[in-house]
DNA sequence: TTTGCATCGGACAGCGCTATCCTAGCGAAT
DNA sequence: ATTCGCTAGGATAGCGCTGTCCGATGCAAA
C-alpha cells in the first residue's frame, strides 16, 4: 500500500489515487478506464465507474492538461458580441459542447485582424482542445499559428473548398445573389447595396449583389454605398436618408445586415418614404425584430444556430482524433419574403 | 548544473528554469519575482526579468493552476447572452480583466436558479481565480457555494446592503421609482407595468412602481401584467395590444425592458395609436435602437459598462487578497426622458 | 512444446509550476 | 559579545494526472 491511499482525502479532494484504492486497481488504470483510452476489460470498467461515482470523483481539469499537455475548453473567436449573430453561434456551440465536457472560451476580435492574431497566441497559450474560428479570410499570422499550432480547428460563416481546412457555414456570395434575385423578379430596377463595418463577410455579399446586377446589366458604381463604420441601426437610417438624397432613381435597398434595415426602415417611416412602394428594402440574417417592423423586412435566414452546433459537432470529431464526415458543411440559407418587398 | 538547464527548449517550450539558467537564479527566483509574490532583490528583478523578456518565456496556466490551487480566469454567470446588457456588461469586464492576465469564462444560466447552481458548480471544478454573478438571490445550494468555495465573488446589477457581499449595480427599485414619478410628473394617472421573464430584476422594478402609484393613490392590481415568457419585441406588441384592449383607460405603459417597450411602440404604430399623446410607453436599460423608434422611447440608462469594470476591479483586488474600498458600489443610473412620453 | 504476438494492467517518470520549510546574512537590541 | 529577529534566496516536495515503457498472460502458429 503506497502512502497515496493512506492520505486519501487529505485535501478534501477525491483524486484518482482514492478511486483506484476503492476500485482495487492502480490509478493508471482508474485513468484509462474513464477516459476509454486503450483496452481495459469491460468488468473493471464497471468496478472503476462504479467506485468513481460513489466517491464523486471528479477529474482536475488543471492536472489533466498539464500532464496530457492540453486543456478540456474550446476556444471561439468572433468579431462581435453585440450582433446577434455571434450570440446565437456561441449559444449554440456551447450547447453542443457543454454535455461532451468542453468549457467554451470566447474570445472577441472587434474586427481587427490584429487583435485576432493577439488573442489566438494568448489562446493557444492556455492550450485549448479545439479552435472555432468565424470566417475564412485571417491575416497571415493568425494563418501560420492555426496551421503550426496542431489544435484541431474549425471554420464558421463560411465555406471553404479549400481541402486543408474544415468549415461549416454557407455561401455569402450566393445569398445575396438570390436575394438581389428577388428584388430583380420583383420588378426592382435600380438595387442600391449598403454596407458598413466592410468585414470579409460583407464584402462577398457585395459580390454575390454585384454578381446579379453585372449580370442583367444593372450594375452601376453609384451604386454602391459603403461605410466602414460598426452597424447599427443610427448608421442604417442615415444611410438610406443619403442614398434618397443622392440617388432619387433607386427603388431598392439591399443592406448587409438587419441592423442596418431595420434603421432604414423606421427612417422610413420618420420621413415618410413609402416602403415597399417607392422603395424596396432587405436585409441579411433575419435577426430578432426583422419580421415586427413596419412593413416587416424582407430578409435572408442564416442558419446560425446549426453553424453552431455543426461546427461543435466536426470539432468533437477532430478531437477525438477521427476524421470527420465531410470536410465542409454547407448548412444553406433561406430566403424571406415579407413585406418590404 | 542540473540536468534542467540541459534539457533546455527539448520540449519547444521555455520554462521557468531555463530563465533561471539565463538569470543565474534559482527556478523559485524567477517565480518570485516574476509573480512581484515576496521580497526580491531588485537588481535580481531587473535580471529576470530581461533575461523572460528575451527567451520569450510565458507561464504555463496549466501548471500555474495545478501548483497553486486556482486558475487564472475568472467565471462570469449571466442570465442570458441575447440581452444585449450583458453582452455590455460581459464586455466591459473582459477590456478589463485581460490587461490583468485573466481570462474571462461566461457561463449562461438562462434565468433558471437549478441551471446556475449545476454551473457554478462546474466552474468551481476549475477553480477560478474569481467570480462575477449576475444578482443577488441566488437559490440555497447557489449561495452555499459561494460562500463555501473560497473564491472571491462580486454580485453585478443590483447593490446589496449585506456587509458578507461584493455588489456592484444599481437599486432596480429606485430606478423603477424615478420613471414612474416621470411619467406621474407628465399628468399620467393611469400608468401600467407590463413585465416579462419576471427575473428578481424585474420584480424589484415592479416594486419601484408599485410603491410610487402607491403613493400616490393610483396603485391598482389590474394595472399589473405580468407575463412568464421571455422578452422579445412581439411579446412587447402583444401586451401592448392587450392592455389597449383590456383597459382603455391607461395613459401610460411601464414595460420592465426596452425589447418589450420597442415591440410596444411597433405595435402603436400599427394599430395607429398615438404615442405619447393617447398613451406614453417607457423602458428600461436604455438599449440600442431605444433612441431611434418612433417616437424615441423614454426610458432609464443602466451603466452596465461601469458596472463591469467596475466589478472586474473590485475582483481584482479581492483576487491580489486586498480589502477593496467599498463593499458595495452604487453607480447609480440616468432617466432618459425622449419623445414616447 | 516452443516461439511469436496481441492484449491489458502497472510502474515510473515527469508535465511546469508554486507552497513550504530552511538557512545564510545582517543589523538591532540586550 | 550574544541573542533575536528579519530579510531574501534556495532546496525540496509535491499539485493530480497521463505518456511511455515493461511485463505478465493467453492463445495461435510452427
Amino acid at each position: 500500500m503506497t502512502d497515496s491511499h493512506t492520505r486519501r482525502r487529505a485535501s478534501g479532494r477525491v483524486t484518482l489515487a482514492d478511486v483506484a484504492h476503492a476500485a482495487g486497481v492502480s490509478p493508471i488504470t482508474v485513468s484509462r478506464a474513464l477516459r476509454g483510452e486503450r483496452a481495459v476489460d469491460a468488468e473493471l470498467v464497471a468496478r472503476v465507474q462504479a467506485a468513481a461515482r460513489k466517491l464523486h470523483y471528479v477529474p482536475d481539469p488543471a492536472a489533466r492538461a498539464l500532464a496530457s499537455r492540453h486543456g478540456s475548453h474550446v476556444a471561439v473567436l468572433i468579431p462581435m458580441l453585440s450582433n446577434a449573430l455571434f450570440v446565437d453561434l456561441v449559444e449554440a456551440v456551447q450547447r453542443t459542447l457543454r454535455p461532451a465536457g468542453y468549457q467554451t472560451l470566447i474570445a472577441v476580435t472587434h474586427y481587427d485582424d490584429g487583435e485576432e492574431e493577439q488573442l489566438l497566441r494568448e489562446q493557444l497559450l492556455h492550450r485549448p482542445a479545439g479552435l472555432i474560428v468565424t470566417g475564412l479570410d485571417q491575416n497571415a499570422g493568425t494563418r501560420a499559428l492555426m496551421a503550426q499550432c496542431g489544435v484541431p480547428c474549425v471554420r464558421v460563416m463560411d465555406v471553404s473548398s479549400d481541402p486543408a481546412v474544415f468549415s461549416v457555414g454557407f455561401s455569402q456570395a450566393n445569398a445575396a445573389a438570390e436575394l438581389t434575385r428577388h428584388l430583380l423578379s420583383r420588378g426592382r430596377r435600380r438595387i442600391a447595396f449598403a454596407a458598413a463595418q466592410l468585414d470579409p463577410r460583407t464584402m462577398k455579399r457585395l459580390a454575390g449583389w454585384r454578381r446579379e446586377l453585372t449580370a442583367a446589366h444593372l450594375y452601376e458604381p453609384t451604386l454602391e454605398w459603403l461605410n466602414p463604420a460598426p452597424s447599427s441601426l443610427a448608421l442604417g437610417g442615415q444611410m438610406f436618408e443619403q442614398i434618397m438624397g443622392m440617388t432619387p432613381a433607386v427603388d431598392a435597398v439591399f443592406f448587409c445586415n438587419d441592423d442596418l434595415a431595420q434603421g432604414a426602415l423606421l427612417a422610413a417611416l420618420r420621413l415618410r418614404v413609402a416602403v415597399p412602394k417607392r422603395v424596396a428594402i432587405a436585409g441579411f440574417n433575419d435577426l430578432t425584430g426583422s419580421d415586427q417592423m413596419l412593413p416587416p423586412l424582407t430578409t435572408v435566414r442564416t442558419p446560425r444556430g446549426d453553424i453552431g452546433s455543426g461546427a461543435a459537432q466536426m470539432l468533437l470529431t477532430l478531437m477525438r482524433g477521427e476524421a470527420p464526415a465531410a470536410r465542409c458543411v454547407d448548412v444553406g440559407y433561406e430566403l424571406v419574403v415579407r413585406g418590404s418587398s
